[in-house]
DNA sequence: TAGAGTAAGTTACAAAAAGTAACCGGTATG
DNA sequence: CATACCGGTTACTTTTTGTAACTTACTCTA
């Protein structure tokens, strides 16, 4: 893992770890695993789901979920416009790396607010 | 997964998700990995190795990792003062998972930064 | 027939987060 | 005698996010 990385004299950017923040941002993995959840999703429905997310920003993810080939997207000529997302075959088996993660944390986040809430009171 | 999300009646805030934004934000991830790789750093070894943080975002970063049980801290009364972290038990079980996600990024990253050159010459 | 709703975003502006650089007091190093 | 290290903190700037209004063209409702 750390085999690639030459700590003594870094380098200006780890490609790796560009990749990583991109598919690993709050809202990006959000967006990743109701696609995976849904095999379509439209622009609005997308946004219900992913709770709190904005119209910007959303916006600003599918680009770049496109742009690095986890997701694609579809437009059809129609009035009014229908688009439609969804998982490529990479995102799709990205999803299930990023599942293990959330599963991970579904079973642990009860240990992480307790020890938040100790924390707290010390 | 989503078992446990009602998405007609969203909820305010969905725990498993704020946990999840803490521990798999960018700079928390390469925190607790460089943890993983060496049992024991100081906060400027630490700065070296998770290079491009600041002292201020790496001292916040702490701090919400130990809040949340990932990692510890101990101060030795020496002069100058010298202060060690680790991770602890739950910290390392954590960094177990993560190291997956890490290794299916370090595989999959050459497809991401082909797709992504792709997709900017159309 | 006016009014509202839907679709997939974009835009201008405000708020929050992150990055930058200087600084702390005390010690060891050159 | 100046410099660098130690583990941060502080004030300030820049970047990223969030908020809310707006777009175009059609359909549904009263």
């Amino acid at each position: 893992m750390f085999g690639h990385i030459d700590y003594k004299n870094p380098p200006e950017l780890c490609p790796v770890r560009d990749v990583m923040s991109v598919a690993s941002d709050q809202w990006s993995a959000l967006i990743i695993l109701w696609l995976g959840y849904f095999p379509v999703l439209r622009f609005n429905k997308l946004k219900k789901f992913v709770y709190g997310i904005s119209n910007k920003v959303l916006s600003q993810r599918l680009k770049v979920l496109e742009a690095d080939g986890y997701i694609q997207r579809k437009a059809y000529a129609e009035v009014p416009i229908r688009v439609e997302y969804s998982l490529t075959d990479f995102g799709q088996s990205y999803v299930e790396k990023l599942l293990e993660l959330t599963e991970w944390m579904q079973t642990n986040s009860p240990k992480v607010l307790a020890n938040r809430e100790k924390y707290g009171l010390i």
